[in-house]
This record gives C-alpha cells, structure tokens and sequence, in this order.
RNA sequence: GCCGAAGUGGCGGAAUUGGUAGACGCAAGGGACUUAAAAUCCCUCGGUACCUAGUACCGUACCGGUUCAAGUCCGGUCUUCGGCACCA
C-alpha cells in the first residue's frame, strides 16, 4: 500500500456503494420516529456551465450530516434531483433550434457524473427531475387543486413586460426595476395573467415563521416581504357623484389633518370621476406615468408629480370638502391604490403638497396641546390637535376613537393590509410546464381531467416568443385547438406555461416517494419523512422560492394531502464561494473553478474536506489553490499513518487519551452545528498531530478516529478501513450495520491539571500551572511565588483578588 | 434613505459567548536529509523597543463608555457585503 492514489480509491468505493446500494433507503418501520431523519439540499439547475465549486460546499455540509447521522443509528432520508425547466436551456434553443430537452438531459448527465464523483452519499434511485412528465404530472394536477379551490385566476393584471425577453416577469423577478435575467428596464403592460393567490395566505406565512428554526435575518426577509400594517380603510364620498372611494392609512388618528387625496393613476376610477376640464391633464399624467417603468417611477423621485382630477372628496368627519389628485407615488397594488394626504405628518404627502400648494393641517403635537412650527413632517406619535371632540389624545387613543366613530357610521374600519402581492404565475414561455386549462368561449376556464395529466409540450419549430406578449405554443395550432370537455365546441388550451418556481414548489415532497403514479405521494411516506429536518442551501432563495414552497405546502395541507404546517423545520444557508480575487466567480472575470479539476488534481476527499475547512458553511470565503495542497498533505498524512501504526497497544498515553475523547466530542458537535465544520477538521488533525507521535495505539482509537473522518472523507475512510475495521465497509445499505459512531467517556475529558492566567489590575503577568480544583488562598500563594508576580505585587497593598476557578486569578493593587 | 450582516496577523480563520487574542491550516524565512531537486522532518513567524535565555509597551476598523477583566456588552463614527425601496 504506497502512496495515496485517490483516483483508484475513490473510483473503488464509488462503485461499490452503488453497486451494493448502500446509499438506499427504505421506510422501515423498526426505526422510531426520532430516529429518522431528512436532510435536504435545494436541488441544482442543471445549467450548460456544469458544476460550480459553490454546489459541493452544501452538498459536502449535508453530505457529512447524513454519513453523521447513518452512523448514529438513524434512517436518513438524502435525495437529490433537478430543477430542469429554466430560461438558459430555452434560451439556448432558441439561438440553436436545439429541443430544450435534449441540452436539458445533456446537462443533467453532466450534473450526475459530477455529483457521484464527489462521493455524495444521494440515493438515486429517488432521483427525478422537474421536467420529467411523471414529475410534472402532478405540478400540472396541483395546479388543478389550487384552480378547484379557487386560488387559480386569471386576470388582466398591470404586469411589468420586458421588451427584450418579450415575456412577461413577476414583481418578485424584477431587480431595482430591471429584468432579473437580462437587465433590461421592464415595462408596464396589462396581459391577461394567470394568478395564484398567495396574499390569502399572508397571515399565516407571516405568523408560522415562529414554528421553524431558520436563521433570523431570512425570517425578517420573508417577513418585511409579507409587510404586514394595521390601519384603517376610510371611505370618502365624492362630492356631487355617487362615488366612494375607500382609502387605507395606518395613521386614521391624522384624518383631521387629511387635506386632499391621491389615487394611482391606474386607479379604475379616475376615469369616472375627472371633470371635463381636467381631462386631458389627467390622461396626459397618466399616459406620462405608464410609460415609466418601475425603476423610473421609483428614482426619478425628486420633485413629486401629479395631476388634479377637478373632483372633490367630501371628509366623513367634518364634511370638508378636499381636492381629489393623482400621483405615481401611489400604487395600484398596494392597499387600495388610494390614500388621504396627510402632509403635516408624512413625508411624501409634505413634498407633494408643498408642490402643488396644498392646505397643511397640524394634527399631532409632540406635546399636549402644543403647536410647532412644521419645516417637515411630524411623523412620530404624540398627542392629537385640531381634531374636533378626538383632540388631546395619544396618537393610539386617537386611533381607536376615530376608527370607532367611523365604523359607527358606516364610513370605515379596522383593516389589515399586506405588501405581498398575489403570485403572476404565468410565463409565456416553452420550456415550462403547460397550464393544464381549456379557455371555452362558452364554458370559461375548463379544467382538464386528472386522466388526461400529464399535458406534455407539444413539438414546435420556433422557440421565439411571439412579439405580442403571448407564448410560443400559441402557433401550434394543432395543439391549441381542442373541443370543449363539456360542450363540445371550439375552444382553445391555455398557452401559458408555469414559471420555474412551480416544480421547486413541492419537489421535498416527491422525494418521499418518487415512483407513485397513483398520487403526488402516499400519505403513508410523507408521514414518514415529512416535514424537511434539515434543508441548506444559497441565501439568494429567502423569499421567492422559500416563500412559494411554504404556500403551496399550507395550501396542500389544508387540503388534507400534507401533514405538517410548515414543510421546512430547520433552514441553513450556505455562504457564497468567490475567486482568489476575493470576487464573485464569473466566466468574465476568468476566476471559476471547475470542481472536475480539483478532483482529478487532488482528489475528491480533498475538495469536500479543503471546501469545510474554509471557514463556517454560512460565510463567503475566497477559494484558495494553495491551502488546498495543506488539506491534501493532511489525508496523506493520514493514509501513510494508518497504514504503518501497529493497532496492538492496549491503551493511549493518559494525556493522548484525554485529548481523544475531547476530539470526539468536539467533532460530533461541530457536525451537529451544521456550520462549525471547520474547527472539526482541525480537531481532527490536532488528534492526528498527537497520534502521530506513538508507534502503536489500539485498534479501537484508530477505528473510532476513521469512522469520524469518514463523514469528510468517506473514501480514504473506506479504504484505511479496510486496515484498521471489521472486515466490513463502514457504509452499507442502512439497517444492515449497528452504529458506528464513537462516544466520547465523560469522565476522561476533565483536566487534573489548569493553567492560570495570572494578572496584576487586569494585566496579565504570568500563568500557573496547578491541580484543578484547587482553592483560591492556594491559587494565590503559588501564584506569589512567581518572581514576574511577586514584582508588581506587595502583598499589604492586595485590595481585592478575583478569583475564576480553574482559569483566572486577578490581583487588584494599589 | 431604510432593514439585515460583517470588519481579528502576509492569507483563510480560532477564541469554551465577559476570563491567557491569534488554535488549526496556508504562505514566508531558517535548518536537517539529498550529488541536486521534489517529498519529508525540525525550528521561527502580530508590531515596536531593549541589556534579544527574557521583559516591557502597543495591538481584534475608528472614537468613547461600562467592568477587576471587552474581539465579545453599551453609545457614536467609518468601511464592506446582502436585501428592500415613494408601502400610506
């Protein structure tokens, strides 16, 4: 045995995992619910540029979690898959005419062969990919569901368009106003859109952010993403029309101070309520507004802008009757897409009336009954002025009473709004799935029946999307044309496609039982894996894709198919891997690594383990060529050490001994953290530092210190195992091994001897060693004795001495 | 502008969450082995000063505070990264 080849070793092992399916998992009853465990990786995007270094450093984490976990006893349930519909691929036909589905497998065969070679240990036999029809097949019949349910819609909706994709892109896929995927500023257009309702379930994806355990700053992303705020809606009557309009505000202790209103300018009716006069200043604004894009609408930002509609509002408390304007820094979208301005007490109301000239009415004071002069708004809470019979209170008092009163007279009411919008679900897009409805001029939106799932992709010539806006299924006519299931006549299928999000909605779920054709999956198998234990991946999916994913798990909870509230108990982010020029990695700046390198140069074992050691799994770390050769040095260190010691002492030294048990601990618990990987491997090579030293050690210590560093390096573990084991791999099919995992003696890690610091007023001076335990007047007599002590202090000047057991001893001199 | 996270040697990072700052590794320098190189092994390695076996002072972005004791807690400032953005 010469030599650390880890071409032939992890080739050997590689193979014979899967070919003795050890990696393979049944739902086997014999294991309590405590001791079954799912651990799971976001699934890749199997793009054309193949695997990136970034994909192994959570793979590896949860790699190292499951080995961790198997050798404890546990069934683990670690699948792996592909989220393969996406722009590249449809991007890529269209300049080639190349069928997204053949660069599609391409890629995932790619993807595959790169993902065995690092050892992972995935059961594949569960594995599928988005694309797949059996997979897709129940995407399309969840949709049905959620149309059955009525959380389906479709609607003209005031959508951003990008000119350049000449597709449509949801609010949340566009990027300081741009198109997340090709930069160019998006547009607003109104398309006829499929919706999903996902604000109807805002009050819950809000308030079971309590029941996971997810790293807080991605729960305080999700939740100002749902931004919810309590208020009131206010109902203004139109002077001389029989019009209302309904405004939201969360201050209705300010409606005294309400001095005019603004609505979008998209508002529906702004139409019917403009005077003939204003007519062409109104349509001039709105036309101006329109073409804006969001970025220009929200940057262009420093002179407000509108347009009076000639209409007066009529004040529900005083009678007053107050302008009526238009401005885009009102939106459609959010609350009503009408507010009343209160200008002495917001700031954007401050700015537009300034502009326009309007009344500024002070209704709160920071002080009872005090006036102040406003240079700007006062948009803190204070005590109400100006307010007829509500004056004098605090701004929550006020609050309350307003509301009240207007509730009484049927002129508004308590009222929640959220930020979130309702989900644009469709694309019009190929390489998605087909939206499985049948648009009947008579019947309306007809769904089709579970029988004629999975509705495939038809065959086409072009992948362009047509100019219009609409998909590129809408030219084959062939496909399009259908008749009705219920009354026969012509109709036509929908043309939209799913966004991408919608196969990585539910995949979690799959995975519990990837073969069933009967259901999405048995109730029986979720109930044994779901929900998700443990779920890592990239920050860049806090909201979009983890907010989607947790609204169709409650949707499909509620429906009975689930059985737990929330699919993700345990969320951990992996930080970003960037170039040795401490850049992200990018093809343009020349700085990727391709992991096939590496493994082929160092090993797979290396990759997984250097990727570890570079620092916690949730910071951004630069790659480093060199320290890869230090982690390399280390597994040949390793290698050449466990196949030289004799394995015939009966014990350890006492202090190696000591400092293995701790070894122990430290590596289980690292592991546990899901993070701190990288003091594990360093307690590792500290442990190995030591042993190095002994020519011989028992067969257990080398047993128990291979098992540990095979969760890291599972190949070399393998093949010293051969050495140092029982005459039978450490990894085999679950079940079929007791658990290996080595524990750790209390008893043995306590130290009989501590080094003191020793300090004068808080400078350290110099360190005792002595027995643990020993009491603070012993502690301080030896400590005396030290010349560098005894110099700074005289004893009749000690005032106090603080005293740490078994860590610190303070003089405090004059 | 708002929200969130983070700033520690030449580099990646460690520090039992208030208790010996710099573990482990990389890089660098010196030495051993060798005809030589590679590999391996040993030593040094935050800065400054000196009487250089040692000791003192300084040092965790910056300024201040609390404490016997601060990388860790508090207040302020700067910088970097991520997210959001006229949200009523």
């Amino acid at each position: 045995m010469e030599g650390y080849n880890h071409i032939e070793i992890e080739q050997k092992w590689q193979k014979y995992w899967e070919e003795n399916k050890c990696n393979e998992v049944k739902e086997d009853n014999s294991f309590p619910k405590e001791k079954r465990i799912y651990i799971l990786d976001m699934f890749p995007y199997p793009s054309g540029e193949g695997l990136h270094v970034g994909h192994p450093e959570g793979y590896t984490a949860t790699d190292i979690l499951s080995r961790y976990y198997r050798l404890n006893g546990y069934n683990v349930l670690h699948p792996i898959g592909f989220d393969s519909f996406g722009l590249p691929a449809e991007n890529y036909a269209i300049k080639t005419k190349i069928h997204p589905s053949i660069t599609t497998e391409k890629n995932i065969k790619t993807f595959t062969r790169q993902i065995k070679s690092l050892g992972f240990s995935y059961d594949w036999s569960r594995s599928f990919s988005t694309t797949d029809p059996d997979y897709f097949k129940w995407t399309q019949w969840i949709f049905l569901k959620l149309f059955e349910k009525g959380l389906a819609y479709k609607s003209k909706a005031p959508i951003n368009y990008c000119p350049s994709c000449k597709t449509g892109v949801a609010n949340e896929e566009v990027v300081d106003g741009k198109c997340e995927r090709c930069g160019t500023p998006v547009e607003r257009r109104l398309i006829d859109q499929w919706i999903l309702k996902i604000t109807a379930y805002a009050e819950r994806l809000l308030k079971d952010l309590d029941l996971v355990d997810w790293p807080e700053d991605i729960k305080i992303m999700q939740r100002n993403w749902i931004g919810k705020s309590e208020g009131a809606t206010i109902i203004f009557e139109v002077d001389g029309k029989d019009e209302q309009i309904e405004v939201f505000t969360t201050r209705a202790d300010t409606l005294f101070g309400a001095t005019y209103l603004v609505l979008a300018p998209e508002h529906p009716i702004v139409e019917r309520i403009t005077t003939e006069s204003q007519k062409s200043e109104v349509e001039r604004y709105k036309k101006e507004t329109s073409n804006k894009s969001d970025l220009e609408r929200t940057s262009l930002n420093k002179d407000k802008t509108g347009a009076f509609t000639g209409a007066y509002a009529i004040h529900p408390l005083n009678g007053k009757k107050i302008p009526i304007y238009i401005s885009d820094y009102i939106l459609l979208q959010y609350g009503t897409g009408a507010i009343m301005a209160v200008p002495a007490h917001d700031e954007r109301d401050f700015e537009f009336a300034k502009k326009f000239n309007l009344p500024i009415i002070q209704v709160v004071a920071p002080e009872l009954g005090k006036e102040i002069e406003l240079k700007e708004a006062f948009t803190q809470q204070g005590y109400s002025i100006n307010s007829a019979e509500f004056s004098n209170l605090t701004t929550s008092e006020c609050t309350k009473r307003i509301i009240e009163k207007l509730t009484k007279i049927g002129k508004g009411k308590a009222a929640v709004t959220y930020k979130l919008r309702d989900w644009i679900f469709s694309r019009q897009r190929y390489w998605g799935e087909p939206i499985p409805i049948i648009n009947c001029p008579k019947c309306g939106h007809v769904p089709l029946k579970e029988s004629e799932l999975p509705l495939l992709l038809p065959q086409v010539e072009s992948y362009e999307p047509s100019g219009d806006g609409s998909s590129p299924l809408a030219k084959v006519t062939s496909w399009v044309k259908v008749k009705c299931p219920i009354c026969g006549e012509d109709a036509e299928r929908e043309t939209n496609t799913m966004p991408n999000w919608a196969g990585s909605c539910w995949y979690y779920l799959r995975y519990t039982d990837p073969h069933n054709d009967k259901e999405f999956a048995s109730l029986e198998k979720q109930n044994y894996w779901i929900p998700v234990d443990i779920y890592v991946g990239g920050k860049e999916h806090a909201v979009l894709h983890l907010l989607y994913a947790r609204f169709w798990h409650k949707f499909l909870f509620d429906i009975g198919l689930v059985n737990s509230a929330e699919p993700f108990i345990k969320l951990r982010n992996q930080g970003i891997i960037l170039g040795e020029d401490n850049q992200k990695m990018s093809k343009s700046r020349g700085n990727v690594i391709n992991p096939d390198d590496i493994v082929k140069e160092y090993g797979a074992d290396t990759l997984r383990m250097y990727e570890m050691f570079m620092g916690p799994l949730e910071t951004s770390k630069p790659w480093n060529k060199s320290s890869i050769g230090g982690i390399r040095r280390f597994l040949e260190k390793v290698y050449s050490y466990f196949n030289k010691v004799s394995l015939d002492a009966q014990n350890l030294p006492p202090n190696v001994e000591k400092l293995f048990h701790k070894t122990i601990k430290k590596v289980s618990e690292d592991i546990e953290s899901i993070s701190a990987y990288n003091t594990a491997i360093s307690a590792l090579m500290i442990c190995l530092n030591e042993l190095v030293k002994l020519e011989s050690i028992p067969r257990k210590v080398a047993q128990d210190y291979i098992i540990m560093l095979s969760t890291f390096a599972p190949h070399l573990g393998e093949e010293i195992w051969t050495k140092v084991g029982d005459g039978r791999p450490i990894y085999l099919p679950i079940g079929t091994r007791n658990p290996l995992w080595p524990k750790y003696d209390k008893d043995k890690i306590i130290d009989e001897v501590v080094t003191y610091a020793i300090m004068v007023n808080g400078k350290k001076r110099a360190t005792l060693e002595i027995a643990a335990g020993s009491d603070k007047e012993q502690v301080a007599k030896e400590s005396l004795k030290q010349q560098n002590v005894s110099k700074y202090v005289a004893e009749d000047k000690i005032q106090n001495i603080i005293f740490v057991q078994d860590k610190i001893i303070n003089f405090i001199v004059k």
